[in-house]
DNA sequence: AAGGCGGGGCC
DNA sequence: GGCCCAGCCTT
């Protein structure tokens, strides 16, 4: 057995956690429902709704049997409600393809909807003893920092890396206690913040905390630069009233009014015949305008534009709107109203 | 205010 | 096969 194994079986031993509610079972059912509470979210969160779950469902077959409804109703604030409607599937699935007993084989488990590599593995290191490696945040924590590996855990070549190392590290035997160990010991002791590197067991081979680097690992996923994005808009005037596109159903703005937008080397006139059915007349450039959005910044470009003639078939249009100026009160996005506002400041009287 | 976190879905 | 998302929590 590799050092690094032994020693944190010993540490697990002594400094590891007991008595938690999903400990001293080897229930598949139990033990698969505590994995898949524990994705995301933290222990102290997780036993108070866990306790209460086992309470409603006790076993497997209960579980399938009811109605979704109740279940999510029992996942209510724990967020990623997908792992409630999976452990449902899954439940049902179970019935079905194994006769109601969860499945021993780990091709098996991971076929179960909400369970990937880890957490299969995790679940047959717990309930059936398998020799599976575990690779969760915490494993990833312990490992990069033990081990001087850097690259972002989430990237491909990373995440290889160290899916080879945590199976080269597994002991022959107590790999129960060993998966448990790496757990406890990345929740506790090498946590994110603030590890506790004085008391660790294994400092002694830790090339982080030699290299001084504990604090640089695992390295943090790289910062998106922030796309900017340019589009004009087209603010089209005609009798008091201005032209408003309906988006699409999806993606930015879906299903919002918003105003037609060409990319800043369209033919305009070309557009406004082909796309709008209108002939327009160039009136002004209205000051830029940017606008925020989680993972680009949109530079908006205004242009008022006069319709000098409109094609009957604009009229007919569903995703076109002749809108008069108090359409500010529609389903129109931020950036828009307030260009709009603009617009009715810059013709006000004086 | 930002980033972590397993797995699934989308391209 | 890479990218993004979900929802809560910690820092």
């Amino acid at each position: 057995m590799s050092d690094f194994a032994q020693h944190l079986i010993r540490w697990q031993k002594a400094h590891g956690r007991h008595n938690l509610p999903w400990q001293g079972t080897r229930d598949a059912y139990r033990i698969w429902l505590s994995e898949i509470m524990l994705q995301q979210t933290q222990v102290g969160t997780v036993i108070p709704y866990y306790l209460r779950f086992l309470e409603r469902f006790p076993n497997l077959a209960r579980l399938a049997d009811a109605p979704l409804d109740e279940v999510l109703a029992l996942w209510s604030g724990l967020g990623y409600y997908s792992r409630g409607r999976n452990l449902h599937a899954a439940a049902r699935l179970v019935m079905e393809r194994h006769g109601g007993a969860f499945p021993e084989y780990i091709e098996d488990i991971i076929a179960l909807p909400g369970i990937g590599r880890s957490t299969a593995a995790a679940i047959a290191a717990f309930a059936y003893g398998a020799h599976c490696a575990i690779l969760d945040g915490n494993v990833k924590r312990v490992l990069t920092r033990h081990f001087g590996i850097a690259g972002h855990p989430g990237a491909k070549k990373t995440e290889t890396e160290l899916w080879l190392l945590a199976e080269s590290l597994l002991p022959a035997h107590q790999v129960n206690t060993y998966t448990q160990a790496l757990m406890d010991f990345g929740a506790t002791l090498c946590t994110r913040a603030k590890p506790r590197c004085a008391s660790c067991p294994l400092g002694s081979s830790c090339v982080a905390l030699a290299t001084d680097s504990v604090a640089r690992l695992p390295t943090s996923r790289p910062k998106k630069i922030t796309l900017q994005k340019t589009t004009r808009m087209l603010i089209l005037r005609h009798a008091g009233e201005i032209l408003l596109e309906k988006r699409p159903p999806t993606g930015i703005w879906g299903g919002l009014w918003s105003l037609p937008e060409a990319d800043m080397e369209t033919d305009l006139a070309h557009h406004c015949r082909t796309h709008l059915g209108m002939e327009v007349a160039t009136a002004a450039n209205l000051p830029a305008l940017r606008h925020s959005f989680t993972h680009f910044r949109l530079h908006i470009a205004p242009l008022l534009l006069d319709v000098t003639r409109l094609f009957p078939r604009v009229e007919q249009a569903e995703q076109l709107w002749l809108a008069p100026r108090d359409a500010l009160s529609a389903a129109i996005p931020a950036a828009v109203r307030k260009l709009l506002q603009q617009l009715v400041a810059l013709e006000a009287p004086g």
